[in-house]
DNA sequence: CTGAAAGCGCTTACAG
DNA sequence: CTGAAAGCGCTTACAG
């Protein structure tokens, strides 16, 4: 028995009378053994409680059993309950299949972090949390061909990307809109540097495609980055007589929400409101808001699924899309 | 050269003509060596980008260079940025020191994640973002005995812990308070079963004491657990006459600003009110919101410190206080 | 079916 | 000042 009284698999060969191999044959499941002495083994490590060395087998197998969780340090405040989620769901995943999550907090224009981790190979794959039209990120390990996924969609070819279906969700939002009568849709949205965003935006255009109208471009804001931007989209889209507002994300829907109180126009007599994620901060507003649900935790689990593939050298799909629901509140009544 | 174009420490000393040992002493400091070889050696690394395998370092001297650490997953929404910048305080210090952050998110009741963390050896030394008043991680660390830390404070005996000076803080605020004449005040505090709930009702009577008054103890509801209870608390103090409602924190806080809107009562000129931390949440109140700041990345990075020493065999005080700010808003005016 | 031996990529007494 | 060798705790061809 070695220090701190930690049993090692030589101590398990030696108190059985049988070689490291065997032990590591009965433990691991690989390699031809009989069931009398995998039984003796198994039983044996049972009732001493041994448990392998998780290093040193990652050390022999060139493997970790690490995952890496890349987070943005610059998060707005409304995405943080969102990322939570999504590192919960890995976790779950990683969890179950003997994997840990080594979390990496990274600035946009700064991955120090990230190559250090990457540097001292100590995870065998990564999740990026959040990405840029153009990433850092995603090139530096596209160029070490570290497997990898993207939680949210990113432009770059070739990347592993899990994400909710945002263009068809917001589609299918805007749609039940127009149907539900409101001629004049505003839609107030944030940088246009995330893909997201982008994708939000096809799908309002789709739903007026579909039903057979023009966009009206002119209630149409892009790339809100601060509150005086988004309060004054406000002014604007009420002055052209908007009858709703979309909010392309809680962040702005919060500030609109504030304009509108100040302005004394009231949600949804006056104007309706939805937004495009059912964040926990809008959750006890008053009305109660109409927006897309996605599920993070499934989010975090399917990205860590695919990882996970990835890294037994499976071939995973590029994209896969995760449904929505639409959550139909009082602010569109 | 081995697989994956990786060079090893045995590449380096073979193109050399040096020895591994050698090339180890240049590389880590240790151990007798020649300025000139040890110039030669650190030369061709930086030329050759060779960067050494820290999980075979480690198993050599028994070290992952991982520190873990435990979030819990029910916790209250105000709360989460705070812990955030509590790790991302950890972090930076972590990576100063070539260590990595294993994340383990755990219940209150299940902690199999931090066994397992525990069992494979994961990591060198623990962080402990909440405890409770019974704790079985602490139980559980104090046990294996493995180096760790709790941010905030905890009732145990003999584990070292790093928290912000709840008691002093919130004896401050009050005594400010009461100077500013407000002469009934109110306190509506959160779950006796964390230890900074108690430590900070210890300040609010302090501050009484020294002002030569007896607590009002009919203002004082603990144990909040749930937004009727605040509300009901609300609603009693107010018929009580208080004069001011300090909130033992700012999911209170939130729900007591929600309940005095409801009933038309204004602050700060129908009934002050103060918080005990400045959250981002409250931040945008209108009217600010007077409460006390707590500097969470500093936390982390004490904490990490803290942590750092006992691995490396220091020895650490078993409390670190770390200051506050009472900040004074429109609230209490 | 089982084991001796080499190997994963480092570190570190020990000897010279 | 430098190196051969053993060791950290596993895995895995290879041989039997």
């Amino acid at each position: 028995m070695k220090k701190g009284n930690v049993i090692t698999i030589s101590d398990v060969a030696e108190a059985l009378g049988v070689s490291k191999t065997t032990v590591s044959r009965a433990i691991s499941g690989k390699g031809r053994i009989g069931e009398a002495t995998r039984q003796k083994v198994l039983a044996y490590i049972e009732e001493h409680d041994y448990k392998p060395n998780v290093i040193a087998r990652g050390l022999a197998q060139s493997k970790t059993f690490n995952l890496c969780v890349v987070m943005p340090e610059d998060y707005a405040l409304v995405d943080l309950p969102f990322f939570q989620e999504v590192i919960t769901g890995i976790q779950e995943i990683a969890g179950m299949n003997e994997y840990d999550i080594l979390l990496c907090i990274c600035q946009e224009n700064d991955i120090t972090g990230l190559e250090r981790v990457v540097r001292n190979r100590k995870v065998d794959g990564i999740v990026l949390l959040r990405t840029f039209l153009k990433d850092p990120q995603i090139e530096l390990l596209l160029e070490k061909k570290i497997p990898f996924v993207t939680t949210g969609s990113t432009a770059y070819r070739k990347v592993k990307q899990v994400d909710n279906d945002q263009q068809s969700a917001c589609r299918e939002l805007t749609s039940i809109l127009l149907m539900r009568q409101m001629k004049h849709i505003a839609l107030l949205g944030g940088s246009e540097s995330f893909v997201v965003n982008q994708n939000r935006y096809k799908g309002y255009q789709q739903a007026y495609q579909e039903a057979g109208r023009e966009v009206e471009e002119t209630l149409v804001y892009r790339n809100l980055e601060s509150c005086a931007f988004m309060d004054r989209a406000v002014e604007e889209v009420l002055e052209k007589g908007a009858d709703c507002i979309v909010c392309m994300d809680d962040a702005i829907c919060i500030q609109v929400l504030r304009k509108l109180r100040q302005e004394h126009i009231k949600v949804p007599q006056d104007i309706r409101v939805a937004s495009f994620y059912n964040s926990s901060v809008l959750e006890n507003n008053i009305p109660s808001i109409t927006s897309l649900s996605f599920n993070a935790r499934e989010l975090g689990m399917e990205a860590c699924k695919n990882l996970l593939a990835q890294i037994e050298g499976e071939t995973v799909p590029d994209r896969t899309l995760l449904s929505y629901e639409v959550v139909l509140k009082e602010s569109t009544k």
